[in-house]
DNA sequence: TAATTAATCTCGCGT
DNA sequence: ACGCGAGGTTAATTA
């Protein structure tokens, strides 16, 4: 039978008394172990929200960068949460367990306190890999820059991120006339907020380069919704339908 | 020592064989637990964009409503997920163990494949409380309905989220000398989306009432941001700084 | 640190 | 099912 590396540890208690607990939640921050906590417990939170959730069996989870997740048994997002950089703290408080993760800038606390523990787990694992995914914004710009005549025959990139007064503009351009073309990526349907954005940077580059300036204005997106086809036609500017590339 | 309710149990398995490990999975999706695995393990989605996690240990997370959770030891965010309402499945398949998730429209697969699992966990609890939140820009708008005045004195609200053509605004009203007025409203420090949004209401509205018609759209959030500030005077239109309230 | 925008955004509400 | 906008959005990038 093979071992594991020491670096892969699980370290599980049932039911524990929650000194117990407490010993093994703290042992596992220590050594920046993934440590897991499933009871009865009150969350409360405080920060640029404030939020109060009685009694009921969660799934918590803290991890060695700092992040903390309150998950129910519904939903992809937790109920409650502290975003990574925060610092972990367990304690005995009567007959309490009680978690505490704490940040600054902006000051924010979480709080779940247990009155039932039914398991403790400290995970120790490796993680090299990143995640490779495809599909997103950039492989489409990659997509229109390898072949410009995508967007339409006679177009020529000249920058991408071009700044504005407005904000970066996704691609830059001119066509066979020689007009400037804006062009705006989506890498999914889009609807009046994605036209809006299109607009503010046409508007702020036919300012930019003097009221006679032409700036056509193009947006990309495999699809758009009836309004935003109307606010397209209102404010003159174009689409042009094409999806991220697929591999 | 006094009993669990029936309902809320917690089943283990410590480096388990395969076959156990799949039984224990398949048995706790079948009564609706919430499953957790950790182990050694690559990932594999696709659907409306697709990627690919090479080896490495992760906590999944199954939950009964359908949702899938990929965590390493790091951010907030899952590496991987599926939204609530896939239907969950565990399977071996040669010396691995595989759960995948998958949904239709869109159509959407997410493989987890297991080459080591160091614990399986399925949770079963009761969870009868809702999140009680306090500060969202729900909040806002019943404060400043509650007492007009902090907008401007003698603003009259006449309705909210009365409906336009370009979406429907926040707060809709009259000031004192009878003019229009469009209210958005951000709970936070905003930035140029926010402008661009109260822009397209105010157009649109300026558009339904005619083209005499004054209106004026005023932005309450807590601040702005310097660019914000400066499309907000480009396009005539105000704010007001207020924050949701604490309590 | 703040600002800006993408996201397999998610979530809830409405049509 | 789709559209629309909020979110304690989070995360990444850049100034």
């Amino acid at each position: 039978m093979s071992e594991l590396p020491d670096s892969t540890r699980v370290e599980t208690l049932k039911r524990p008394a929650l000194a117990a607990a407490r010993e093994t939640i703290a042992d596992g921050i220590g050594r920046d172990a993934l440590v897991t906590v499933f009871g009865r417990c009150t969350v409360d939170y405080e920060g640029r929200a404030s939020s109060r959730l009685e009694a009921g069996d969660r799934h918590v989870m803290l991890k060695p960068d700092g992040a903390a997740l309150v998950h129910t048994d519904e939903g992809q997002q937790p109920v409650n949460w502290q975003p990574p950089g925060c610092e972990h703290d367990v304690y005995q408080e009567d007959d309490r367990l009680v978690l505490e993760s704490v940040r600054s800038t902006p000051d924010e606390r979480l709080r779940v306190s247990f009155g039932t523990v039914l398991q403790v787990s400290a995970f120790s694992g490796t993680d090299e890999n990143d995640l490779a995914l495809v599909g997103t914004e950039e492989d489409l710009r990659e997509h229109i820059l390898a072949e410009p005549d995508l967007l339409e025959p006679g177009f020529t990139p000249l920058a991408t991120e071009r700044e504005t007064p407005a904000g970066a503009v996704d691609i830059y351009g001119k066509d066979s006339a020689e007009r400037t073309v804006v062009v705006e990526l989506k890498r999914r349907r889009v609807g009046p907020d994605a036209v809006s954005q299109l607009r503010r940077y046409v508007d702020a580059l036919e300012r930019d380069l003097h009221a006679d300036a032409t700036v056509r204005g193009i947006l990309v997106a495999p699809s758009v919704t009836d309004r935003a086809d109307r606010l397209l036609v209102e404010h003159g500017l174009e689409f042009v339908s094409l999806e991220p590339p697929a591999e």
